[in-house]
RNA sequence: GGGCGUGUAGCUCAGUUGGUUAGAGCGUUACAUUGACAUUGUAAAGGCCCCCCGUUCGAAUCGGGGCACGCCCACCA
């Protein structure tokens, strides 16, 4: 018997139980001593961000795997749970960056280099600390196999599947309008903006014979097409195409009538000008129409020379003034104050997104690959209905696939400096296309070109030599050809010649370009009423550099490739873009154990073995479980699944996990979102500090279905630190009870399978039984079916009632109503040694059954018990 | 506009496929207790399980409608 304090005290307990545990080299699988023949069961940890404060959002997280992870350790499998972090890219730089900030400096005024040093030395600070946190959780992880997204190991994955999408036609660049933040100079992905109301003036102004009605006059310099609905009788006097003079904020300009399908009769006057350069409608109408895009705000955010006298000024600021003007002119004909609608902003500054066309590169999301497998989106939804993968939390899966139906192509281009660059070079350096026509050079994409580079001859357009252009198809809105303009001509427009003579093409006319096209895409078909199939529009270079002439070949390689492989040039730009951190994030699953495969100097901490030949993604793939919260379902959840099926799953049926679990938001006590502004943050390590561990995770758990949001109070976890140490109690009790001197406590002799008066084991006990009283068989029925309970609850995930089952019977069957029984027993000695074996096998089973979700506690009560192995591998009872 | 969900004790929430008297934590009230327990125990109060209709021998649970609230997605110049 040791020593034993009245009370539980964690602050003394939880270090020196962890280091155990760490020694023990247990949280790797291979030395699980039960292990070798059993099943893998794999959880990959969700890499916590490298910039991430800690957060008890990520506490339950944690506890609900390592949980998972403890439960099937006990049960003998063999249990990988795989940590990591992620760089976060996004995420971290704009964490980064308003440090800089603080310190009066910005990365605008920074070199690259420079800057990803002191973001990579910021990180390495934070993983420290985020790890730190993960440990204090109790968190049963294998730290040898711990990694990080910018391992050397991950990227040559990530490029390699970069570029086999890009063979694929998968990975495609396009210069299209996509959201910007002019804040952070990055494109962003839909997901990463967000809607507010707003109430804003709405302005109506004299637009010749029209009235247009607008929310932004600071994007109106450009305007010279006025749209109308084809249908609306009150405009039906002028025609598409018709000209028109007029009077507009700077001079006077001619206006172009187009009618497209796209205006509302209904709203404002029914007719509008067009901004295509910064708005995703007014752009699609362009291209509908073959108009001209004009750029009027620049990235970041300040007018360009269009704007004349409002040059260079930023666009909130200049609003009023143009209204001014406008006004000052006899054009502003009224205004609406209280106009209320949506504006799109950066989900990270919250700052307005302006809409820019930039090039970006993109994932096809819908379209069949050419072997003949389906989308990406087809696959993932596939893995639902076949079931090889199931989203536990039910009402997620439907709002999972109406997403998913809705999906659009994934822009995974950003233009900032954190992350994994791009493995993309582009041929800037070599003059190969000539003569006195028009010409482009550049790359057509493989399902039209077969891969092979190819000039072609364009006659007339507004393109100047050196001009950057990119092919689309205007009706499916994909990309497939880029390039840069050549020399100049003159004659009509939308026409290609083919062949061309430098590189002998194997198409002879368009029409049987359009018929290749065609019979590689039956869905998309080309006729004779859209004449601007190949739709060609101007780009602003996206660096002096690029200027120069070159081949424009695409070059996907992960090395710094020297030379052009296609025309020699030696001056060889790289993409300055890098990747969106949700592009190797969505590869993590097998990434992460493919990377562990290919570090080839780790050891078993405590075998010290090399891990040479266990192939991980061999062993450990498919995993489990993802567990996961709900707000990153379509971020990751849905790209990992559809990056896994593509990589490794199709054909293989191998999904990258069979479960998704997700966790709800950690709220406060008032359900209000915990935010620093609202000073009402639960900081994990504190609570930990002042409750402990256990207390937390099982307040955590405790009490709120999977999936729903929970809200946690301080009361909360009080009341958990009471039950851990009632739990203590009850063993202090067990183990110290005073009317039994300690050598007569017995000690199994091996581990009990069952309590002794169901199935009477002498062999075990080394006593035989004497009497059994209707207290002891009681105490037993209830805990047989508290074991079928928690044991099946934790099966299902329902990790809640998992945790009210044992709560109950510990604190209310057995301390309230058996221990106060025993008490009686313990007196008269023909009941004394039944009631001793029935106090320590329940004692020893609530443990086990608790261990999962305390594990600090019950394994420092066990150590008490002079068992030989640790609970933390000790059987799972039945 | 499209989709998903919630409504149960004063508060926060459980309640797996329909099945005794609907549960827990915290809070409240009374009593007991320093005895394994910075307490804990015993007991109690507190519920038209949002409303209406239906299915059923039987509904908090299933179906339809209504009311209230929340979330996700899309988005009109």
């Amino acid at each position: 018997m040791k020593e034993f304090s009245k009370t539980y005290d964690h602050t003394k307990v939880e270090g020196t139980i962890y280091d155990k545990w760490l020694k023990s080299g247990y949280f790797t699988p291979e030395n699980l001593p039960r292990a070798e023949s059993r099943k893998p069961y794999t959880i990959i940890m969700p890499p916590p961000n490298a910039n991430a404060p800690s957060h008890v959002g990520h506490a339950l997280g944690y506890t609900i795997q390592d949980i998972l992870i403890r439960f099937e350790r006990m049960r003998g499998r063999k249990t990988l749970w795989l940590p990591g972090t992620d760089h976060a890219g996004f995420e971290t730089q704009v964490v980064f960056e308003k440090k800089l900030e603080k310190e009066g400096r910005s990365r605008f005024k920074m070199q690259r280099e420079e800057f990803y040093k002191e973001i990579w030395k910021y990180v390495q600070e934070n993983k420290y600390i985020s790890e730190e946190a993960i440990k204090r959780l109790g968190a049963s992880c294998d730290w040898s196999r711990n990694i990080f997204t910018l391992d050397p190991e991950i990227v040559k994955i990530v490029y390699q599947t970069f570029g086999q999408m890009y063979k694929d036609g998968l990975a495609y660049r396009a210069g299209r309008i996509c959201n910007w933040c002019p804040k952070h100079q990055t494109g962003l992905s839909d997901l990463e903006t967000k809607y507010e109301e707003r109430t804003e003036p709405f302005y109506y102004f004299k637009y010749g014979p029209f009235t247009i009605g607008t929310s932004r006059p600071e994007t109106k310099f450009g305007d010279k097409y006025v749209v109308m609905h084809p249908k609306d009788k009150r405009y039906a006097k002028f025609k598409s195409g018709q000209k028109l003079d007029l009077e507009w904020i700077n001079g006077p300009i001619t206006a172009t009538v187009v009618k497209d399908e796209a205006v509302d009769v209904a709203f404002g006057s029914g007719v509008m000008t067009i901004t295509p350069a910064h708005d995703p409608v007014d752009f699609e109408i362009a291209q509908r129409h073959g108009l001209e895009i004009e750029t009027i705000i620049d990235k970041r955010g300040r007018l360009l020379p269009i704007a004349g006298e409002f040059a260079g000024q930023k666009i909130l600021e200049t609003r009023p003034k143009i209204v001014e003007k406008l006004e000052k002119k006899g054009l502003l004909e009224k205004i609406e104050e209280k106009y209320k609608h949506n504006v799109q902003l950066c989900y990270k500054c919250g700052n307005l997104i302006e809409p820019q066309i930039v090039m970006q590169w993109y994932i096809k999301m819908t379209e069949k690959l050419p072997d003949g497998r389906p989308s990406l989106r087809a696959m993932a939804l596939e893995a639902l209905d076949k079931k090889e993968v199931e989203i536990v939390t039910e009402k997620f899966e439907k709002i999972f696939r109406h997403w998913m139906e809705n999906i659009r192509d994934w822009p995974i281009s950003r233009q900032i400096w954190w992350g994994i660059p791009i493995p993309v070079w582009y041929c800037g350096g070599a003059e190969k296309a000539s003569g006195p026509k028009m010409g482009f050079a550049g790359h057509i994409a493989p399902e039209v070109s077969n891969g092979k580079i190819r000039t072609y001859r364009l006659r007339n357009h507004n393109l100047k030599t050196g001009d950057r252009v990119a092919f689309e198809n205007s009706q499916s809105k994909l990309l497939f050809g880029y390039g840069v303009m050549t020399t100049a001509d003159k004659k009509p427009v939308g026409d290609i010649q083919l062949p061309d003579a430098l590189h002998g093409g194997k198409y002879n006319t368009t029409k049987e370009l359009i018929a290749a096209f065609e019979r590689l895409h039956p869905d998309r078909k080309v006729t004779k009423d859209t004449p601007a199939w190949l739709y060609t529009y101007q780009f602003k270079p996206f660096s002096e550099q690029d200027k120069k002439e070159g081949c424009g070949q695409i070059i996907i390689s992960s090395e710094n490739p020297k030379t052009c492989p296609a025309c020699g040039g030696v001056n060889l730009i790289q993409d300055p873009d890098t990747f969106d951190t949700w592009f190797s994030s969505g590869q993590w699953p097998f990434a992460a154990l493919m990377a562990n495969d290919a570090k080839s100097n780790l050891t078993l901490p405590l075998l010290n073995k090399e891990r040479k030949g266990e192939a991980d993604f061999q062993t450990y793939y498919p995993t489990q479980v993802m567990e996961t919260g709900w707000d990153i379902l379509f971020f990751w959840v849905a790209r990992m699944i559809m990056l896994s099926y593509y990589k490794t799953g199709y054909k293989t049926g191998k999904p990258p996990f069979k479960k998704v679990l997700l966790h709800g938001l950690v709220r406060a006590r008032d359900r209000q979102k915990m935010s620093k502004s609202k000073g009402n943050v639960t900081d994990p390590l504190g609570v930990i500090d002042t409750y402990g561990t256990d207390a937390l995770r099982f307040a955590l758990v405790f009490s709120t279905a999977a999936g729903n949001d929970i809200p946690l109070s301080e009361d909360k976890i009080r009341g958990m630190k009471h039950f851990a140490n009632k739990l203590w109690n009850i063993a202090r009790y067990v183990l110290t009870n005073v009317s039994i001197p300690n050598s007569q406590f017995p000690v199994p002799k091996r581990e009990a399978k069952s309590l002794p008066h169901t199935v009477p084991n002498a062999l075990v006990w080394g006593y035989k039984l004497k009497t059994i009283t209707a207290a002891d068989r009681e105490i037993s029925k209830k805990l047989q079916a508290t074991v079928a309970s928690v044991t099946k609850n934790l099966e299902n995930f329902r990790l809640h009632e998992a945790a009210q089952a044992i709560y109950q019977f510990s604190w209310h069957e057995f301390a309230d109503k058996y221990i106060e029984e025993s008490k009686k027993q313990l007196k008269d000695e023909k009941t004394k040694k039944n009631t001793l074996y029935t106090l320590y096998f329940v004692l020893t089973t609530i443990l086990k059954l608790l261990h999962p979700f305390m594990p600090f506690v019950t394994e420092e009560i066990w150590s008490k018990l002079d068992q030989k192995e640790m609970l933390m591998i000790s059987p799972w009872p039945k």
